[in-house]
DNA sequence: CTAAACCCTCACGTAACGTGAGGTGCAATA
DNA sequence: TATTGCACCTCACGTTACGTGAGGGTTTAG
Protein backbone atom coordinates (compact mmCIF):
# COMPACT_ATOMS: atom_id res chain seq x y z
CA UNK A 1 0.00 0.00 0.00
CA UNK A 2 0.94 3.31 -0.89
CA UNK A 3 1.72 6.11 1.94
CA UNK A 4 -1.04 7.14 4.32
CA UNK A 5 -2.39 10.55 2.81
CA UNK A 6 -3.90 12.99 5.09
CA UNK A 7 -7.81 12.04 5.80
CA UNK A 8 -9.34 15.32 6.16
CA UNK A 9 -7.85 18.60 7.61
CA UNK A 10 -4.76 17.97 10.13
CA UNK A 11 -3.73 15.39 11.55
CA UNK A 12 -2.76 14.77 15.16
CA UNK A 13 0.52 14.71 15.67
CA UNK A 14 0.44 18.20 14.27
CA UNK A 15 -0.42 19.72 17.99
CA UNK A 16 -3.21 21.98 17.86
CA UNK A 17 -2.61 25.74 20.09
CA UNK A 18 -4.69 25.45 23.15
CA UNK A 19 -7.91 27.51 23.13
CA UNK A 20 -8.92 30.57 24.67
CA UNK A 21 -12.40 30.14 26.97
CA UNK A 22 -13.70 32.84 25.21
CA UNK A 23 -12.65 30.39 21.78
CA UNK A 24 -13.54 27.27 23.31
CA UNK A 25 -16.86 28.57 24.80
CA UNK A 26 -17.93 29.65 21.04
CA UNK A 27 -16.89 26.54 19.70
CA UNK A 28 -18.96 24.19 22.43
CA UNK A 29 -22.30 26.47 22.64
CA UNK A 30 -21.74 26.53 26.11
CA UNK A 31 -21.20 29.91 27.79
CA UNK A 32 -18.10 31.56 28.90
CA UNK A 33 -19.31 31.17 32.90
CA UNK A 34 -20.39 27.78 32.16
CA UNK A 35 -16.83 26.71 31.25
CA UNK A 36 -15.72 28.87 34.58
CA UNK A 37 -18.40 26.92 36.81
CA UNK A 38 -16.89 23.55 35.02
CA UNK A 39 -13.27 24.83 36.29
CA UNK A 40 -14.88 25.94 40.02
CA UNK A 41 -16.23 22.88 40.42
CA UNK A 42 -13.38 20.69 39.18
CA UNK A 43 -15.34 19.25 36.04
CA UNK A 44 -13.06 20.74 33.67
CA UNK A 45 -10.16 21.81 35.37
CA UNK A 46 -7.89 23.87 31.96
CA UNK A 47 -4.41 22.23 31.95
CA UNK A 48 -2.64 25.59 31.15
CA UNK A 49 -3.00 29.25 32.27
CA UNK A 50 -1.37 31.98 30.58
CA UNK A 51 1.06 34.51 33.31
CA UNK A 52 -1.49 36.65 33.37
CA UNK A 53 -3.97 33.76 34.23
CA UNK A 54 -6.01 33.33 31.34
CA UNK A 55 -7.36 29.71 31.07
CA UNK A 56 -6.06 27.67 28.32
CA UNK A 57 -7.84 24.36 27.12
CA UNK A 58 -5.76 22.09 25.38
CA UNK A 59 -6.55 19.25 23.30
CA UNK A 60 -7.34 16.67 25.92
CA UNK A 61 -9.20 19.47 27.59
CA UNK A 62 -11.60 19.51 24.83
CA UNK A 63 -11.92 15.78 24.69
CA UNK A 64 -12.82 15.88 28.07
CA UNK A 65 -15.06 19.18 27.73
CA UNK A 66 -17.13 16.86 24.75
CA UNK A 67 -17.37 14.22 27.27
CA UNK A 68 -18.96 16.05 29.90
CA UNK A 69 -21.34 17.63 26.74
CA UNK A 70 -22.17 13.92 26.29
CA UNK A 71 -22.82 13.34 29.97
CA UNK A 72 -24.94 16.41 30.47
CA UNK A 73 -27.10 15.21 27.20
CA UNK A 74 -28.41 12.59 29.14
CA UNK A 75 -29.04 14.62 32.56
CA UNK A 76 -26.41 13.30 34.35
CA UNK A 77 -26.08 16.02 36.75
CA UNK A 78 -22.51 17.75 37.18
CA UNK A 79 -20.90 16.19 40.48
CA UNK A 80 -21.28 12.93 38.81
CA UNK A 81 -20.30 13.56 35.51
CA UNK A 82 -16.72 14.64 37.37
CA UNK A 83 -17.19 11.32 39.54
CA UNK A 84 -17.44 9.25 36.48
CA UNK A 85 -14.81 10.68 34.43
CA UNK A 86 -12.08 11.20 37.53
CA UNK A 87 -12.82 7.30 37.69
CA UNK A 88 -14.34 7.69 41.41
CA UNK A 89 -18.07 6.97 42.14
CA UNK A 90 -19.64 4.14 40.35
CA UNK A 91 -19.36 2.39 37.14
CA UNK A 92 -20.97 3.98 33.64
CA UNK A 93 -23.86 1.33 33.63
CA UNK A 94 -24.60 2.12 37.36
CA UNK A 95 -25.13 5.66 36.72
CA UNK A 96 -27.32 4.73 33.83
CA UNK A 97 -29.57 2.66 35.70
CA UNK A 98 -30.00 4.41 38.55
CA UNK A 99 -30.48 7.66 36.16
CA UNK A 100 -33.68 5.53 34.62
CA UNK A 101 -34.64 4.92 37.65
CA UNK A 102 -34.93 8.29 38.92
CA UNK A 103 -36.10 9.56 35.94
CA UNK A 104 -39.01 7.21 35.48
CA UNK A 105 -39.72 7.98 38.95
CA UNK A 106 -39.77 11.42 38.62
CA UNK A 107 -41.81 11.38 35.02
CA UNK A 108 -44.37 9.43 37.00
CA UNK A 109 -45.20 11.91 39.98
CA UNK A 110 -45.34 14.58 36.89
CA UNK A 111 -47.90 12.40 35.04
CA UNK A 112 -50.18 12.54 37.88
CA UNK A 113 -50.26 16.03 38.48
CA UNK A 114 -50.68 16.96 34.92
CA UNK A 115 -53.65 13.92 35.48
CA UNK A 116 -54.85 15.89 38.07
CA UNK A 117 -54.61 19.49 36.46
CA UNK A 118 -56.61 18.15 33.61
CA UNK A 119 -59.35 16.79 36.04
CA UNK A 120 -59.23 20.11 37.93
CA UNK A 121 -59.41 22.22 34.27
CA UNK A 122 -62.52 19.95 33.17
CA UNK A 123 -63.71 21.11 36.60
CA UNK A 124 -62.95 24.68 35.88
CA UNK A 125 -64.86 25.10 32.34
CA UNK A 126 -67.94 23.37 34.08
CA UNK A 127 -67.89 25.62 36.90
CA UNK A 128 -67.12 28.48 35.35
CA UNK A 129 -65.76 30.18 38.71
CA UNK A 130 -62.71 32.53 39.09
CA UNK A 131 -62.76 32.68 42.53
CA UNK A 132 -59.88 31.24 43.96
CA UNK A 133 -61.81 29.88 47.68
CA UNK A 134 -63.63 27.66 44.12
CA UNK A 135 -60.57 26.57 43.20
CA UNK A 136 -59.37 25.82 46.31
CA UNK A 137 -61.99 24.01 47.49
CA UNK A 138 -62.38 21.62 44.46
CA UNK A 139 -58.44 20.81 44.49
CA UNK A 140 -59.43 20.00 48.15
CA UNK A 141 -62.06 17.96 47.37
CA UNK A 142 -60.45 16.21 44.70
CA UNK A 143 -57.37 15.23 46.66
CA UNK A 144 -59.41 14.18 49.31
CA UNK A 145 -61.61 11.43 46.70
CA UNK A 146 -58.25 10.58 44.74
CA UNK A 147 -57.37 8.73 48.57
CA UNK A 148 -60.39 6.63 48.43
CA UNK A 149 -61.30 6.08 44.88
CA UNK A 150 -59.43 4.35 42.50
CA UNK A 151 -58.50 5.53 38.67
CA UNK A 152 -61.55 3.62 37.68
CA UNK A 153 -63.86 4.62 39.86
CA UNK A 154 -62.50 8.52 39.76
CA UNK A 155 -62.95 8.15 35.65
CA UNK A 156 -66.32 7.18 36.02
CA UNK A 157 -67.20 9.80 38.32
CA UNK A 158 -65.60 12.30 36.31
CA UNK A 159 -67.72 11.19 33.26
CA UNK A 160 -70.91 11.08 35.11
CA UNK A 161 -70.19 14.75 36.41
CA UNK A 162 -69.17 16.40 32.85
CA UNK A 163 -72.54 14.64 31.49
CA UNK A 164 -75.28 16.78 34.45
CA UNK A 165 -75.55 20.46 34.54
CA UNK A 166 -74.18 22.92 37.03
CA UNK A 167 -77.90 23.60 37.90
CA UNK A 168 -78.72 20.08 39.09
CA UNK A 169 -75.19 20.02 40.91
CA UNK A 170 -76.40 22.77 43.18
CA UNK A 171 -80.20 21.15 43.27
CA UNK A 172 -78.23 18.03 44.69
CA UNK A 173 -75.87 20.25 47.09
CA UNK A 174 -79.69 22.14 48.45
CA UNK A 175 -81.15 18.70 48.96
CA UNK A 176 -77.94 17.56 51.08
CA UNK A 177 -78.16 20.60 52.55
CA UNK A 178 -82.03 19.87 53.77
CA UNK A 179 -81.89 16.22 54.45
CA UNK A 180 -79.31 16.10 56.62
CA UNK A 181 -79.79 18.44 59.15
CA UNK A 182 -83.40 16.56 59.17
CA UNK A 183 -81.63 12.92 59.75
CA UNK A 184 -79.67 14.78 62.34
CA UNK A 185 -82.32 16.02 64.60
CA UNK A 186 -84.68 13.03 64.18
CA UNK A 187 -81.67 10.92 65.85
CA UNK A 188 -81.34 13.65 68.28
CA UNK A 189 -84.97 13.21 69.07
CA UNK A 190 -84.65 9.37 68.84
CA UNK A 191 -87.55 9.28 65.99
CA UNK A 192 -88.01 5.30 65.13
CA UNK A 193 -86.14 4.86 61.60
CA UNK A 194 -89.48 3.06 60.27
CA UNK A 195 -91.76 6.27 61.24
CA UNK A 196 -93.23 7.01 57.55
CA UNK A 197 -91.37 10.93 58.22
CA UNK A 198 -87.92 9.24 58.50
CA UNK A 199 -88.90 6.72 55.31
CA UNK A 200 -89.65 9.84 53.02
CA UNK A 201 -86.55 11.62 54.01
CA UNK A 202 -84.85 7.69 52.94
CA UNK A 203 -86.46 7.47 50.16
CA UNK A 204 -84.63 10.76 49.13
CA UNK A 205 -81.26 9.91 50.38
CA UNK A 206 -81.41 6.41 48.35
CA UNK A 207 -82.21 8.98 45.26
CA UNK A 208 -79.73 10.67 45.84
CA UNK A 209 -76.92 8.05 46.47
CA UNK A 210 -77.84 5.78 44.03
CA UNK A 211 -77.56 9.11 41.58
CA UNK A 212 -73.83 10.00 42.53
CA UNK A 213 -72.75 6.15 43.22
CA UNK A 214 -74.65 5.17 39.76
CA UNK A 215 -75.49 1.85 41.88
CA UNK A 216 -72.01 1.06 42.33
CA UNK A 217 -71.19 -1.01 45.97
CA UNK A 218 -67.61 -0.33 46.11
CA UNK A 219 -68.23 3.71 44.92
CA UNK A 220 -70.71 3.56 47.93
CA UNK A 221 -68.44 2.26 50.03
CA UNK A 222 -65.94 4.39 49.40
CA UNK A 223 -67.73 7.32 49.85
CA UNK A 224 -68.64 6.28 52.84
CA UNK A 225 -65.11 5.54 54.14
CA UNK A 226 -63.97 9.14 52.95
CA UNK A 227 -66.60 10.55 55.11
CA UNK A 228 -65.63 9.01 57.84
CA UNK A 229 -62.12 9.86 57.82
CA UNK A 230 -62.43 13.15 56.48
CA UNK A 231 -65.72 14.03 57.41
CA UNK A 232 -64.79 17.46 59.05
CA UNK A 233 -62.47 18.42 56.28
CA UNK A 234 -65.25 18.17 53.91
CA UNK A 235 -67.64 19.73 55.58
CA UNK A 236 -65.74 22.81 55.71
CA UNK A 237 -65.84 23.23 51.83
CA UNK A 238 -68.90 21.37 51.18
CA UNK A 239 -71.23 22.23 53.74
CA UNK A 240 -73.47 19.42 55.48
CA UNK A 241 -72.40 15.85 55.07
CA UNK A 242 -73.02 12.93 56.37
CA UNK A 243 -71.66 11.24 59.60
CA UNK A 244 -71.40 7.52 60.04
CA UNK A 245 -74.05 7.40 62.35
CA UNK A 246 -76.62 8.72 60.07
CA UNK A 247 -75.18 5.67 57.97
CA UNK A 248 -76.36 3.37 60.40
CA UNK A 249 -79.39 5.33 61.05
CA UNK A 250 -80.58 5.16 57.36
CA UNK A 251 -79.56 1.72 56.91
CA UNK A 252 -82.27 0.69 59.55
CA UNK A 253 -84.65 2.94 57.73
CA UNK A 254 -84.30 1.40 54.31
CA UNK A 255 -84.70 -2.23 56.02
CA UNK A 256 -87.55 -0.91 58.06
CA UNK A 257 -90.64 -3.01 57.02
CA UNK A 258 -92.84 -0.51 54.66
CA UNK B 1 -87.98 23.64 61.60
CA UNK B 2 -86.68 22.87 64.75
CA UNK B 3 -83.49 24.58 65.91
CA UNK B 4 -80.22 23.37 64.80
CA UNK B 5 -78.35 21.35 66.86
CA UNK B 6 -74.61 21.73 66.91
CA UNK B 7 -73.38 19.73 63.15
CA UNK B 8 -70.36 17.68 64.67
CA UNK B 9 -67.37 18.97 66.80
CA UNK B 10 -67.73 23.36 67.54
CA UNK B 11 -69.07 25.70 66.29
CA UNK B 12 -67.53 28.65 64.22
CA UNK B 13 -68.97 31.37 66.25
CA UNK B 14 -66.84 29.47 69.60
CA UNK B 15 -63.83 31.40 68.57
CA UNK B 16 -60.52 28.95 68.43
CA UNK B 17 -57.62 29.96 70.24
CA UNK B 18 -54.78 30.94 68.07
CA UNK B 19 -51.90 28.24 67.18
CA UNK B 20 -48.32 28.94 68.17
CA UNK B 21 -45.64 27.24 64.92
CA UNK B 22 -44.83 24.71 66.02
CA UNK B 23 -48.87 23.05 66.51
CA UNK B 24 -49.76 24.35 63.22
CA UNK B 25 -46.93 22.38 61.43
CA UNK B 26 -47.82 19.88 62.93
CA UNK B 27 -51.11 19.66 62.35
CA UNK B 28 -50.27 20.68 58.54
CA UNK B 29 -47.09 18.27 58.18
CA UNK B 30 -45.65 20.81 57.28
CA UNK B 31 -42.32 21.58 59.05
CA UNK B 32 -41.84 24.87 60.94
CA UNK B 33 -39.03 25.86 58.67
CA UNK B 34 -41.35 25.87 55.47
CA UNK B 35 -44.15 27.94 57.61
CA UNK B 36 -41.24 30.57 58.58
CA UNK B 37 -40.25 30.36 54.79
CA UNK B 38 -43.44 31.63 53.83
CA UNK B 39 -43.44 34.15 56.32
CA UNK B 40 -40.85 35.20 55.08
CA UNK B 41 -42.07 35.66 51.51
CA UNK B 42 -45.43 36.79 52.54
CA UNK B 43 -47.23 33.63 51.28
CA UNK B 44 -48.61 33.49 55.39
CA UNK B 45 -48.00 35.96 57.75
CA UNK B 46 -49.10 35.15 60.95
CA UNK B 47 -51.80 37.64 61.64
CA UNK B 48 -50.49 37.96 65.22
CA UNK B 49 -47.69 37.88 67.17
CA UNK B 50 -47.02 37.47 70.97
CA UNK B 51 -45.28 40.26 72.85
CA UNK B 52 -41.99 38.17 72.65
CA UNK B 53 -42.51 37.80 69.07
CA UNK B 54 -43.46 34.15 68.82
CA UNK B 55 -45.67 33.74 65.86
CA UNK B 56 -50.06 33.12 65.93
CA UNK B 57 -52.26 31.82 63.46
CA UNK B 58 -55.69 32.46 63.64
CA UNK B 59 -58.06 30.74 61.91
CA UNK B 60 -57.86 32.88 58.70
CA UNK B 61 -54.51 32.15 58.68
CA UNK B 62 -55.18 28.49 59.10
CA UNK B 63 -57.58 28.97 55.79
CA UNK B 64 -55.28 30.20 53.93
CA UNK B 65 -52.49 28.03 54.59
CA UNK B 66 -54.84 25.05 53.37
CA UNK B 67 -55.51 27.36 50.16
CA UNK B 68 -51.77 27.43 49.79
CA UNK B 69 -51.20 23.44 50.94
CA UNK B 70 -53.99 22.81 48.07
CA UNK B 71 -52.31 24.88 45.36
CA UNK B 72 -48.75 23.83 45.75
CA UNK B 73 -49.93 20.45 45.69
CA UNK B 74 -51.20 21.29 42.13
CA UNK B 75 -47.43 22.20 42.05
CA UNK B 76 -47.92 26.11 41.77
CA UNK B 77 -44.95 27.67 42.88
CA UNK B 78 -45.17 29.65 46.14
CA UNK B 79 -44.71 33.32 44.30
CA UNK B 80 -47.80 32.81 42.29
CA UNK B 81 -49.25 31.52 44.91
CA UNK B 82 -48.71 34.71 47.13
CA UNK B 83 -50.25 36.25 43.91
CA UNK B 84 -53.07 34.34 43.50
CA UNK B 85 -54.05 34.40 47.31
CA UNK B 86 -53.49 38.17 47.06
CA UNK B 87 -55.77 38.78 44.04
CA UNK B 88 -52.94 39.94 41.79
CA UNK B 89 -51.46 38.72 39.40
CA UNK B 90 -53.34 36.64 36.72
CA UNK B 91 -56.45 34.80 37.12
CA UNK B 92 -57.05 31.42 38.80
CA UNK B 93 -57.86 29.78 35.72
CA UNK B 94 -55.28 31.46 33.22
CA UNK B 95 -52.53 29.97 35.96
CA UNK B 96 -53.79 26.56 35.78
CA UNK B 97 -54.03 26.58 32.30
CA UNK B 98 -50.22 27.97 31.56
CA UNK B 99 -49.02 25.28 34.31
CA UNK B 100 -50.78 22.73 32.43
CA UNK B 101 -48.92 23.65 29.56
CA UNK B 102 -45.21 23.81 30.78
CA UNK B 103 -45.88 20.77 32.96
CA UNK B 104 -46.42 19.19 29.12
CA UNK B 105 -43.78 20.30 28.08
CA UNK B 106 -41.43 19.51 30.73
CA UNK B 107 -42.91 15.88 30.62
CA UNK B 108 -42.14 15.90 26.56
CA UNK B 109 -38.60 16.94 27.45
CA UNK B 110 -38.82 13.62 30.53
CA UNK B 111 -39.77 11.40 27.90
CA UNK B 112 -37.17 12.20 25.11
CA UNK B 113 -34.38 12.47 28.06
CA UNK B 114 -36.22 8.81 29.02
CA UNK B 115 -36.04 7.59 25.42
CA UNK B 116 -32.39 8.10 24.45
CA UNK B 117 -31.67 6.39 27.95
CA UNK B 118 -33.18 3.72 27.31
CA UNK B 119 -31.66 3.04 23.99
CA UNK B 120 -28.35 3.87 26.19
CA UNK B 121 -29.18 1.38 28.33
CA UNK B 122 -29.82 -1.40 25.11
CA UNK B 123 -26.35 -0.27 23.75
CA UNK B 124 -24.70 -0.62 26.85
CA UNK B 125 -26.35 -4.30 27.61
CA UNK B 126 -25.00 -5.81 24.18
CA UNK B 127 -21.68 -3.76 23.95
CA UNK B 128 -20.95 -4.71 28.12
CA UNK B 129 -18.13 -2.64 28.04
CA UNK B 130 -17.86 -0.27 31.63
CA UNK B 131 -15.26 2.23 30.15
CA UNK B 132 -16.57 5.93 30.12
CA UNK B 133 -14.85 6.84 27.23
CA UNK B 134 -17.17 4.04 25.27
CA UNK B 135 -20.11 5.17 26.96
CA UNK B 136 -19.42 8.97 25.89
CA UNK B 137 -18.63 7.31 22.33
CA UNK B 138 -22.43 6.24 22.32
CA UNK B 139 -24.13 8.82 23.11
CA UNK B 140 -22.57 10.92 20.81
CA UNK B 141 -22.83 9.15 17.99
CA UNK B 142 -26.45 8.19 19.16
CA UNK B 143 -26.72 11.60 19.37
CA UNK B 144 -25.78 12.91 15.99
CA UNK B 145 -28.03 10.11 14.60
CA UNK B 146 -30.94 11.73 16.20
CA UNK B 147 -30.25 14.61 14.21
CA UNK B 148 -30.34 13.53 10.90
CA UNK B 149 -33.08 10.62 11.52
CA UNK B 150 -36.69 10.01 11.56
CA UNK B 151 -37.75 8.25 14.98
CA UNK B 152 -39.21 5.55 13.14
CA UNK B 153 -35.67 5.04 11.22
CA UNK B 154 -34.13 4.73 14.53
CA UNK B 155 -35.53 2.18 15.90
CA UNK B 156 -35.37 0.32 12.28
CA UNK B 157 -31.64 0.24 13.18
CA UNK B 158 -31.79 -0.57 16.93
CA UNK B 159 -33.82 -3.29 16.26
CA UNK B 160 -31.26 -4.39 13.30
CA UNK B 161 -28.22 -3.32 15.33
CA UNK B 162 -29.73 -5.79 18.12
CA UNK B 163 -30.01 -8.78 15.83
CA UNK B 164 -26.52 -8.93 15.26
CA UNK B 165 -23.50 -9.70 17.09
CA UNK B 166 -21.10 -7.78 18.51
CA UNK B 167 -18.33 -9.44 16.66
CA UNK B 168 -20.21 -8.66 13.47
CA UNK B 169 -19.93 -4.86 14.14
CA UNK B 170 -16.28 -4.87 14.71
CA UNK B 171 -15.47 -6.65 11.71
CA UNK B 172 -18.14 -3.77 10.06
CA UNK B 173 -15.81 -1.12 11.62
CA UNK B 174 -12.45 -3.07 10.10
CA UNK B 175 -13.89 -3.58 6.54
CA UNK B 176 -14.23 0.17 6.34
CA UNK B 177 -11.11 0.97 8.01
CA UNK B 178 -9.57 -0.47 5.50
CA UNK B 179 -11.52 -0.02 2.13
CA UNK B 180 -11.86 3.91 3.25
CA UNK B 181 -7.93 4.70 3.06
CA UNK B 182 -7.70 2.48 -0.17
CA UNK B 183 -10.57 4.89 -1.60
CA UNK B 184 -9.04 7.81 -0.55
CA UNK B 185 -5.84 6.69 -1.90
CA UNK B 186 -6.89 5.81 -5.07
CA UNK B 187 -8.69 9.17 -5.34
CA UNK B 188 -6.03 10.53 -4.86
CA UNK B 189 -3.85 8.81 -7.46
CA UNK B 190 -6.91 9.55 -9.83
CA UNK B 191 -7.37 6.10 -10.14
CA UNK B 192 -10.48 5.43 -12.90
CA UNK B 193 -13.41 4.28 -11.25
CA UNK B 194 -14.10 1.64 -13.58
CA UNK B 195 -10.80 -0.43 -12.84
CA UNK B 196 -10.70 -3.66 -11.93
CA UNK B 197 -9.13 -2.78 -8.33
CA UNK B 198 -11.76 0.09 -7.63
CA UNK B 199 -14.88 -2.07 -8.87
CA UNK B 200 -13.66 -4.77 -6.34
CA UNK B 201 -13.99 -1.85 -3.82
CA UNK B 202 -17.21 -0.80 -4.62
CA UNK B 203 -18.86 -4.01 -4.71
CA UNK B 204 -17.90 -4.55 -0.79
CA UNK B 205 -18.64 -0.97 -0.29
CA UNK B 206 -22.08 -1.47 -2.16
CA UNK B 207 -22.37 -4.96 0.36
CA UNK B 208 -21.82 -2.69 3.49
CA UNK B 209 -23.84 0.28 2.90
CA UNK B 210 -26.49 -2.32 1.80
CA UNK B 211 -26.77 -4.17 5.22
CA UNK B 212 -26.70 -0.78 7.07
CA UNK B 213 -29.57 0.63 5.37
CA UNK B 214 -31.58 -2.22 4.70
CA UNK B 215 -32.21 -0.97 1.25
CA UNK B 216 -33.91 1.64 2.36
CA UNK B 217 -32.90 5.15 0.18
CA UNK B 218 -34.11 7.49 2.80
CA UNK B 219 -31.81 6.37 5.64
CA UNK B 220 -29.05 5.88 2.50
CA UNK B 221 -29.68 9.39 2.39
CA UNK B 222 -29.96 10.26 6.23
CA UNK B 223 -26.51 8.59 6.52
CA UNK B 224 -24.58 10.50 3.82
CA UNK B 225 -25.95 13.87 5.05
CA UNK B 226 -25.25 13.03 8.76
CA UNK B 227 -21.84 11.96 7.61
CA UNK B 228 -20.88 15.30 5.64
CA UNK B 229 -22.30 17.64 8.26
CA UNK B 230 -20.89 15.82 11.39
CA UNK B 231 -17.29 14.26 9.39
CA UNK B 232 -15.10 15.42 11.96
CA UNK B 233 -16.94 14.68 15.06
CA UNK B 234 -17.81 11.21 13.67
CA UNK B 235 -14.44 10.68 12.41
CA UNK B 236 -12.69 10.74 16.14
CA UNK B 237 -15.70 8.80 17.42
CA UNK B 238 -15.19 5.76 14.78
CA UNK B 239 -11.89 6.16 12.91
CA UNK B 240 -12.54 6.29 9.54
CA UNK B 241 -15.12 7.56 7.87
CA UNK B 242 -16.71 8.50 4.11
CA UNK B 243 -16.12 11.63 2.94
CA UNK B 244 -19.26 13.46 0.23
CA UNK B 245 -16.24 13.42 -2.23
CA UNK B 246 -15.71 9.52 -1.41
CA UNK B 247 -19.62 9.08 -2.03
CA UNK B 248 -19.52 10.69 -5.21
CA UNK B 249 -16.02 8.92 -6.70
CA UNK B 250 -17.84 5.46 -5.73
CA UNK B 251 -21.52 6.60 -7.28
CA UNK B 252 -19.20 6.88 -10.73
CA UNK B 253 -17.52 3.13 -9.75
CA UNK B 254 -21.22 1.76 -9.46
CA UNK B 255 -22.91 3.52 -12.58
CA UNK B 256 -19.31 2.40 -14.42
CA UNK B 257 -20.06 -0.62 -16.92
CA UNK B 258 -18.91 -3.90 -16.05
C1' DC C 1 -0.65 54.25 21.13
C1' DT C 2 -5.29 53.81 22.06
C1' DA C 3 -9.71 51.71 22.01
C1' DA C 4 -12.27 47.54 21.50
C1' DA C 5 -12.59 43.06 22.65
C1' DC C 6 -11.47 39.65 25.78
C1' DC C 7 -10.03 37.96 30.15
C1' DC C 8 -9.96 37.72 35.36
C1' DT C 9 -12.14 37.29 40.19
C1' DC C 10 -15.75 38.13 43.28
C1' DA C 11 -20.50 37.86 44.51
C1' DC C 12 -25.50 37.95 44.42
C1' DG C 13 -29.79 35.63 42.56
C1' DT C 14 -32.57 31.54 41.45
C1' DA C 15 -36.86 27.54 44.43
C1' DA C 16 -38.17 25.86 48.45
C1' DC C 17 -36.90 24.88 52.04
C1' DG C 18 -33.07 21.66 55.41
C1' DT C 19 -29.99 22.17 58.87
C1' DG C 20 -27.57 23.97 62.34
C1' DA C 21 -25.87 28.03 65.60
C1' DG C 22 -26.68 30.88 69.16
C1' DG C 23 -29.99 33.05 72.04
C1' DT C 24 -34.91 33.91 74.38
C1' DG C 25 -39.61 32.56 76.42
C1' DC C 26 -42.37 29.67 79.04
C1' DA C 27 -44.31 25.93 81.70
C1' DA C 28 -43.44 22.36 84.95
C1' DT C 29 -40.73 20.11 88.25
C1' DA C 30 -37.32 19.52 92.25
C1' DT D 1 -37.57 29.60 93.62
C1' DA D 2 -34.31 27.93 90.70
C1' DT D 3 -33.73 24.88 87.17
C1' DT D 4 -34.63 22.07 83.60
C1' DG D 5 -36.30 21.16 79.02
C1' DC D 6 -38.91 22.32 75.22
C1' DA D 7 -40.63 25.47 71.89
C1' DC D 8 -39.64 29.59 69.89
C1' DC D 9 -36.79 33.40 67.76
C1' DT D 10 -33.39 35.30 64.12
C1' DC D 11 -29.55 34.81 61.17
C1' DA D 12 -27.15 32.40 57.67
C1' DC D 13 -25.16 28.84 54.79
C1' DG D 14 -26.10 24.80 51.49
C1' DT D 15 -28.53 22.82 47.58
C1' DT D 16 -28.28 23.00 41.10
C1' DA D 17 -26.21 24.99 37.24
C1' DC D 18 -25.28 28.48 35.89
C1' DG D 19 -27.01 34.13 34.54
C1' DT D 20 -25.79 38.57 35.26
C1' DG D 21 -23.41 42.32 36.44
C1' DA D 22 -19.29 45.03 38.95
C1' DG D 23 -14.81 46.38 38.87
C1' DG D 24 -10.45 45.84 36.97
C1' DG D 25 -6.38 43.72 34.10
C1' DT D 26 -4.70 41.87 29.11
C1' DT D 27 -4.39 41.34 24.32
C1' DT D 28 -4.95 42.75 19.81
C1' DA D 29 -6.35 45.43 15.77
C1' DG D 30 -6.15 49.92 13.67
Amino acid sequence: MAQNTIPTSQKKSMTEPPLKVGELASRTGLSVRALHHYDEIGVLKPSLRTQSGHRLYNQSDVERLQQVQSLRLMGIPLEEVRQLLDGAGMSPPEVIALHIAKLHEHIALQNRLAERLQGLAMHLDTVETASIDDLCQIIQVTTAMEKYFTAEQLEVLRDRRSSITEEHMHEVRDSWNEIIPKVRNAMAANVDPASPEIQAIAKRWKALVEEFTGGDRKIAQAVMTMYQNEGPRLQEQLGEVPTPEMFVYMGKAFAAPK
